[in-house]
DNA sequence: ATAGTATATAAGCATATACTTATATTTGTG
DNA sequence: CACAAATATAAGTATATGCTTATATACTAT
């Protein structure tokens, strides 16, 4: 049994909207590091400190193919992390989510 | 469908020790403010500032009868909340983890 | 009314978090 | 080798967070 607080501290990084977002993108595919940076309007560096530190807790795997990086989930033995990912909307939702807030910040 | 944000904001409350032992315990039955404050090695306020915010995203519920204050899940409409508590241990683990981490402070 | 108990709020503070920019590292290509 | 692209790391900073102590509020009982 995973104790308490380690679950507190895998549900903690769950609760970053970015984060999330990229989880959930990750329930359909593997993705790597540059379509995330084209999808969330933040640097390179943001999305790298991001899935470090999803890796650092074990809730994402890291596959170096040549000069890319691919990221995939790596959950099987967190059922509470499935379980909120299994509510998600799909990627399409999510992907549209994040443009209508690219445009919020436009139109400011 | 609720917002990606909203989702995290809700996770963001699920990701502190404290809030996730109450919301394991409330899953169980409803608890007054000052059985918190006893089980929980920490300040009256403390305990009162969590429930505050976990009041204020309807999280939880509260129930003023005279001097006591009793709270209780509030998360017909949040699947993914439901989906995590259902994969938490039950009260006694949670209290037991929590006396644990107590006599790990006493021994230092 | 006064005192005691339960809870909430306010203010302050130390630490954590999520970015930024600058720079380093790794890999592919001419 | 030199350069470009993809990614990671470092350092700095503004804001958020989770506690503390002090105080306010609400209810109970004598």
């Amino acid at each position: 049994m995973k104790e308490l607080s380690n679950i507190a501290d895998n549900l903690k990084l769950l609760g970053d909207k970015t984060r999330l977002a990229i989880l959930t993108l990750l329930k359909e595919r593997e993705w790597c590091v540059c379509e995330f940076v084209e999808i969330f309007d933040m640097s390179q560096p943001a999305i790298s400190q991001h899935l470090r530190k999803l890796k650092a807790q074990g809730i994402v795997k890291e596959d170096k193919r040549g000069q890319w990086v691919y990221y995939s989930l790596h959950i099987e033995d967190k059922p509470y992390i499935q379980a909120v990912l299994d509510q998600m909307p799909d990627s399409k939702t999510i992907l549209s989510q994040l443009n209508k807030s690219q445009i919020n910040i436009v139109c400011e």
